[in-house]
DNA sequence: TATAATTTGTCCGTATGTATA
DNA sequence: TTATACATACGGACAAATTAT
């Protein structure tokens, strides 16, 4: 059972993406969302705080609630991306196994995963294309003890569509630390780019509702393609 | 007067950060805040929202609101950057004027600050120091008509520091899109780095609550320095 | 310029649902 | 199973900022 504010969130997104508001510029006021949704005005406004998350909307008190136009397309949202096909739900996202391993997890992976030595972790590293284009190399660890099984099959999807959508499992948390450096011989040789060139990278941890982590991943981007994009409000 | 869920907000965030709440490693519970505070329910969450917007927090369903070991120190703090200072109170945060000059905005700028041509502009190169490294150069344009005062005195101290507190002026919103690039010569010697090494580049928009854009910027970060860190929870 | 209407922001109290311990 | 603790949802009142009169 989905709660009621998601489903009228949902439902405005995808008004505002059909176009529907485009003309006025703005979202109905929040006494016109009660009537037309029927649920109370804190229900509405739970469901407009997603939507300014999200960069959607910006609400000025007095005024309105103004659709946002976002300062460019082709950027990966940080406030949506968990994983890069929810982001690019709209493109065609491809991933390619260069390697899948069962291992155990050693001192460096069991502090970074909050979990004791010896746990099996899943390894993978993929390289992800975007509409055909070379777009990110991840190397990521599944703690095996919160997803018990993975397959190459499963890692040449999303994982993350799997987790979700398969597994029923709810992913709560995401902390990410983003950086420049420079491109290693083989990672760039695979984004078909040159050694010591730019890479903007992001290393992430991945937690469920309960806290628990359940991915670790070390993402080395294309500077070429991948742009970041966070769209702040400060109340 | 400042909303009662902010003073909350930071009044908790005071006592995590004086370790009050350490041993524990968890806050109050809900029912205990609103007995401490003596406020309502909806205001505590306000509150708490704020914690777990800038990542002090975890609430877990049915077991408690944790405090959140952030991965790592020296990070700037994607939700609560705007302007270096606020992000590193406690670290001695230097500017170094460069350029300051006023101009009248061309096309590309008007477009990117959504104002006329010709709209008077305060542009400013600025080198920004923490802990005496070089940590950033900011090119940064600000719309005369909204900030209509600054010079290269406020420059060399905090110039988001002046708008907010000095004009008493609320910033709502700040955009911004971050990626790799490579150095230029210029850019790298004001660095101490060398000509095509990785940047980590950020631009930047920043709106009054009313919504007008008063600030346009483009940031050249040292790669060997800064590292964006964004906690992000999901619903 | 001043006033009223509109629209979002804050705050309160209460009840029920859901996940965890 | 029961109790605990956070999550959702309702309804009402007033404040603050903007817009229209």
């Amino acid at each position: 059972m989905k709660a009621k504010y998601k489903v009228v969130s949902d439902s405005i997104q995808k008004d505002i993406h059909a176009g529907k508001y485009a003309e006025a510029g703005k979202l109905p006021t929040e006494d016109d969302l009660i009537k037309l949704y029927q649920v109370s005005r804190n229900t509405i406004r739970k469901a407009v705080d997603l939507l300014v998350k999200r960069g959607a909307i910006m609400p000025i008190q007095g005024s309105g609630m103004f659709l946002r136009k976002v300062p460019s397309e082709g950027c990966v949202n940080l406030e949506d991306f968990y994983g890069l096909t929810s982001g690019f739900s709209d493109r065609l996202v491809q991933a390619q196994v260069i390697d899948f391993e069962l291992q155990e997890a050693d001192a460096r992976l069991a502090e970074a995963m909050q979990c004791s030595r010896g746990t099996p972790l899943y390894y993978i590293k993929r390289l992800r294309l975007v509409d055909g284009k070379r777009f990110v190399i991840e190397y990521s660890y599944f703690n095996k003890d919160v997803i018990p099984y993975l397959s190459r099959e499963i890692a040449s999807a999303s994982i993350y569509q799997y987790i979700s959508g398969d597994l029923k499992m709810q992913i709560g948390y995401v902390d990410r630390i983003i950086e420049a450096g420079r491109l290693e011989k083989g990672d760039a040789e695979l984004l078909g780019l040159k050694e010591a060139d730019p890479a903007l990278i992001s290393i992430n941890w991945a937690m469920l509702k309960s806290g628990v982590v359940f991915d670790y991943s070390i993402d080395i981007h294309n500077y070429k393609y991948t742009k970041f994009l966070k769209l702040s409000n400060f109340v």
